[in-house]
RNA sequence: GGGCCUGUAGCUCAGUCAGGUGGAGCGACGGACUUUUAAUCCGUUGGUCGCGGGUUCGAACCCCGUCAGGCCCGCCA
């Protein structure tokens, strides 16, 4: 069975309504490793309405975090000063609204893009209009009892001055202030520099640390699920604590699953703070959705997954789309039979054809079509030799039957994903079609060698068009000992200096015809 | 020091919760097709399940230990 519908079904058994939580810290550009945790959420949800039961997906922005420190990607001289800060309530980058906006923007299009419904749960926000007020009380009136449990639970004691709440200074700053005194709903604080100050709890004031604000969250927004990163799963961890903590504010703590980070290939973890990080929105601008969410599906979240965005992204399309023919030639039928009364064969074709389903944007109860029948490799090489969007819908208009006037909207759209890779530094050099500098006669045989130089001499006088072509290399290799399997990789290892290609025809149609001339004539 | 995750075919992964003759895809190899090929179809190959013990009639799976890689144990999320 596939792991998320494990989830549902586990789900299923404590009720038939639930809230999957998900939150992440717009601290910086969102990557495809935090695009995990929402994804991973999203299966959940689609899990659960496959088997009939509620469950609706709440995204919590942290705005309300502290900026913790100057990143990488940000002026120093502009930031130094925010450090402390609410997230929500420092300027953007780029001068247009605050920060957290700014990098939520783009993280809600790639959602939006990849298909996941949710409500969003600004904590800032919630802050603000009161929605954390009886958790902060609760825990403010519990304080020794927290206290207790975090510092056993973690093993760390913690300092006897600690407070449950953490109130901003005058500033705004959150980072070294004291509480020294609290009043309900007052609270009295003590900067470094020795300021002193009150801030209303009621207003928002300040925020709940994060061990208490996510126990907090779980129960007035009354969550049942949350996957939660590795980072939080070591006993002692907040995952653990809150475990303890969340009876405290009234509720029994969701249902968890760890997953694992996502690294990019030979970099390490995706981190913002480290700058290696592929965003979601930088991804969905070179591939469609479908495959973005096939790299989530295919996985069991406990493991890791080692992103390469080269070669590593073509192999994971090209997966994609066999899977893409198996599901509907021979895996949508499929029924989906219990765990006990299917062999484990049948389990694992089950698991695939989930891995499909769940890979694709549109939602569940919508039919799954037959796909565009165009595979990612043909695209790159149409895309690569026709710069005209309209000559490449020519082209497959002649090998695929395809509509020139009215294109199928997601054939235009992976065009122009296509395009954005070919011109991203992610696409791979050895993808790439590059006419060879030169022929090394060594290299070929002499039977080889007389089937170009015949080539060559047949190319001389006809018009530079994919058909004439095609007519001459067929009409050399008549003519040729070689098989014509032989033939054509004789020309692909001439011409491009590699075993296979592109169609030839197409591909020496758009290059030009004396370059191929100077470059035959190298022979001898 | 304490803990979590991962380790299964050359590669990417299922299978571990519910112990019962080790699976899939890719790759490689072979064949078919024979005037196109980053093709398709058919077939073959492939693994002391990290290592060592234990429990069991029977262990990839449960238990103990161990090695390797990653991560956590902060008034950070």
């Amino acid at each position: 069975m596939h792991w998320a519908d494990v989830i549902a079904e586990r789900l299923a058994k404590q009720g038939d309504s639930h809230v999957i939580a998900t939150g992440i810290t717009p601290s910086g550009p969102i990557h495809v490793g935090n695009m995990r945790e929402v994804l991973t959420a999203d299966l959940i949800v689609r899990s659960c309405e496959r088997i009939g039961i509620d469950a609706e997906l709440v995204y919590i922005a942290d705005t309300a975090d502290p900026l913790r420190k100057v990143y990488p990607f940000l002026k120093d001289d502009e930031y130094s000063q925010h450090v402390g800060k609410a997230l929500a309530t420092i300027p953007s980058p780029d001068g247009n609204g605050n920060y957290s906006n700014y990098f939520l923007t783009p993280f809600f299009e790639a959602l939006n893009d990849l298909g996941v419904e949710y409500r969003v749960v600004d904590s800032y926000q919630s802050y603000q209009e009161g929605k954390y007020t009886t958790a902060a009380k609760t825990a403010i009136d519990n304080r020794e009892k927290i206290r207790d449990i975090i510092s056993e639970i973690s093993q760390r004691p913690l300092n006897d001055d600690w407070f449950p709440y953490n109130p901003v200074d005058d500033e705004g700053k959150m980072h070294g202030v004291k509480v020294t005194h609290c009043e309900w709903p007052w609270i009295e604080w003590q900067t470094e520099n020795g300021h002193t100050g009150r801030t209303n709890i009621e207003k928002g004031g300040g925020k709940l640390p994060w061990r208490l604000d996510w126990p907090a969250r779980w129960d007035w927004l009354n969550i049942s699920f949350e996957a939660y990163g590795k980072d939080h799963s070591a006993a002692g961890g907040s995952w653990d604590t809150g475990q303890h903590l969340s009876p405290i504010f009234g509720s029994p703590p969701p249902m968890g699953m760890m997953y694992e980070w996502i690294y990019l290939k030979g970099k390490g973890a995706m981190a913002s703070s480290k700058g290696n990080t592929v965003s979601g929105k930088e991804l969905l601008d070179i591939v469609p959705p479908e495959i973005m969410r096939f790299l989530i599906t295919r996985v069991k979240p406990s493991k890791h997954i080692d992103f390469d965005p080269g070669e590593g992204l073509i192999s994971l399309a090209d997966e994609y789309e066999r899977l893409e023919q198996k599901y509907h030639t021979k895996l949508s039928t499929l029924e989906h039979k219990s765990v006990e009364e299917s062999s484990r064969k049948e389990q694992q074709l089950i698991d695939e054809a989930r891995k499909f389903e769940l890979a694709q944007g549109i939602r569940s109860g919508t039919s799954y079509d037959g796909g565009l029948g165009i595979s990612f490799s043909h695209l790159s090489t149409l895309c690569q030799i026709k710069s005209k969007n309209a000559d490449l819908l020519d082209s497959l208009a002649r090998t695929h039957g395809i509509d020139v006037t009215q294109p199928d909207s997601r054939l235009v759209d992976r065009v122009g994903r296509m395009r954005n890779w070919l011109n991203s530094e992610w696409f791979p050099e050895n993808a790439r079609i590059k006419l060879a500098n030169s022929i090394d006669s060594r290299q070929f045989e002499e039977n080889e060698i007389d089937f170009l130089n015949t080539f060559s001499d047949n190319i001389k006088e006809i018009r530079w068009i994919e058909d004439e072509i095609l007519t001459a290399i067929r009409g050399t290799i008549s003519t040729s000992e070689l098989a014509p399997r032989e033939a054509f990789t004789s020309l692909y290892r001439s011409l491009l200096d590699r075993e296979r290609g592109p169609k030839l025809g197409a591909l020496l149609a758009e290059l030009e015809k004396q370059d191929i001339l100077d470059l035959l004539d190298g022979i001898n």
